[in-house]
RNA sequence: GGGACCGUGGGGUAGCUUGGCAUCCUUCCGGCUUUGGGAGCCGGGAACUCGAGUUCAAAUCUCGGCGGUCCCA
């Protein structure tokens, strides 16, 4: 399918070849997820649920309706997503007194609620958390997993006492999100702080993880808003403190796309052939393909691979048997296309000597192991890490530094550029018409385009 | 936000300039033969994005809607 070439003509295809989303539906920038696709996104969802309801969240589910008067409570929130929200506004024939919006994101719902839950200091900290749909309607460039008006997320949302127990809380969440993000998903990413003019909106910090795909464009797949006080004053989120004061409360926001994170999984594991998946979110780990020449020997080989994907099953291992109809060369092909991370081969051969031919979908390295030393979990032990390394060496090759525009300009849309920025407005936008800027860091560089004393800055071309 | 291109069976396409029988590949169904890297043969099913206009006649020309892809900001 010749990925490197063009990398989106290769998504798209494998999007539809892979079972994972079908974009026909006919509603500009909404998907079906279909099953392979979609159990992935489910693998990740689980990890991060997980990880999160352990570190306190609770699980909670809110309506996909907010009122308009709550949507509009915090001022700049609402300026910053006015031009993209749904409305409803009728139920039949009949106008609805109150109009109605398809959840952009759930702040003011949430708060709405938080300001009945939390009564004390006792309360606090409070975290919730939510997988759920939003509905933006992107007037963008809309693409599949990428950018929706439809998108799948996870959502928390959390309430302290003060400034510092929210940079905490930052701090924890950024953990959580490495571990999904780095550690399941074997992606490399940055993590930084999004300049003024680009954070979310009523955030007083936005800290955002981008990856980098291979065309050399960033792709955000998730923040961490620090919201300060500003939500707690329009929505009246106080609790009473020990001394029976009332006080605002500090909240924080947060959020990975699943779609995303999907679209990175895609892009940045997968090679001409199709997908490659890591192991632990791998809808089938094991795929074992029986060969079978002659009908004598179908029964007995068929009878060895079920055995074997009871004995992988009763592990844990998500594992399946391909005993159709296809000659195996058919078989392979598409279930390396899936990104079946081992194949499990079964023949006369192997029946005879007791051993199976086993093949790592990430290398194509193809192995003899006698059928009692198989160890599956050390093969997805050894594909994860693998899978890490190569991808953060690709990582690495990505970053550019830029001493003047030209320079940026060549090296926009291959990677993440660090230039100098002085804090102009307007040498900002003159970066920025070559690529975006991710971050303004703290290391002292002169700008790029006036030339005067400033710091440093992280820039690419982004989706 | 600006621009370019596109929409034909389930998927991919030819045909459009110059209006007149819609092409091929693949998938799917049935049959025979096959099976260690996408098997072969025979038979069958299945399509012009929607609406309006021009015309004896529209996949083809015009306008609009819906949907998609790419480029630039």
């Amino acid at each position: 399918m010749g990925k490197k070439k063009i990398l989106s003509e290769w998504y798209h295809k494998l999007l539809e070849k892979a079972d994972i989303v079908d974009g026909r539906y006919p509603v500009k920038g909404m998907l079906i997820y279909r099953g392979w696709g979609l159990h992935i996104i489910k693998e990740m969802q689980y990890f991060l649920e997980k990880l999160l309801n352990d570190s306190g969240h609770e699980p909670v589910l809110f309506p996909v309706l907010i009122p308009e008067d709550i949507l509009g409570k915090e001022t700049k929130h609402i300026a910053g997503f006015e031009e993209e929200v749904y409305w409803v506004t009728h139920a039949g024939k009949n106008r609805l007194d109150r109009k109605m919006s398809l959840r952009p994101t759930s702040e003011t719902p949430i708060y709405e609620m938080f300001k009945l839950w939390i009564r004390s200091h006792t309360d606090l900290p409070y975290m919730v958390q939510q997988s759920c749909a939003v509905y933006r309607y992107e007037t963008k460039h809309t693409r599949p997993l990428i950018r929706g008006r439809e998108f799948l997320w996870n959502e928390g949302h959390s309430a302290h006492l003060d400034a510092d127990d929210v940079r905490r809380h930052m701090e924890m969440i950024d953990e959580i999100y490495s571990k999904l993000i780095g550690d399941l998903l074997c992606i490399p990413y940055v993590v930084s702080a999004r300049p003024e003019w680009d954070r979310f909106p009523g955030a007083s910090e936005t800290r955002a993880f981008d990856t980098l795909m291979p065309d050399g464009r960033t792709l955000q797949v998730a923040t961490i808003h620090d919201l300060g006080q500003n939500f707690s004053k329009a929505f009246g989120l106080t609790y009473e403190n020990e001394d029976g004061q009332h006080k605002l409360a500090y909240t924080c926001s947060y959020g990975p796309s699943f779609g995303r994170l999907l679209a990175s999984v895609i892009c940045i594991h997968g090679d001409d052939i199709g997908l490659i998946l890591p192991p632990a979110i791998a809808p089938v780990q094991v795929i074992i393909i029986p060969v079978v020449f002659k009908e004598s020997e179908r029964e007995a080989i068929l009878s060895a691979a079920g055995k074997l994907s009871s004995e992988l099953k009763n592990k844990g291992v998500r594992v399946k048997v391909d005993d159709g109809d296809e000659r195996p060369g058919a078989k392979y092909f598409r279930w390396e296309m899936r990104g079946v991370p081992l194949r499990i081969e079964l023949g006369p051969r192997e029946l005879k000597q007791g051993l199976v031919t086993v093949v790592r979908r990430d290398t194509g390295e193809k192995k003899q192991v006698s059928l009692d030393k198989l160890d599956v979990e050390l093969f997805f032990k050894k594909i994860t890490s693998s899978m890490r390394d190569e991808a953060l060496k690709r990582f690495n090759e990505g970053f550019f530094s830029a001493g003047n525009l030209d320079e940026l300009r060549d090296y926009a849309g291959k990677g993440i550029i660090k230039a100098g920025w002085c804090g102009k407005s307007e040498c900002a936008d003159s970066i920025e018409e070559c690529a975006d800027i991710l971050s303004v860091d703290v290391k002292k560089s002169k700008c790029v385009v006036c030339g005067l004393e400033g710091v440093e800055v992280s820039a690419a071309k982004t989706y």
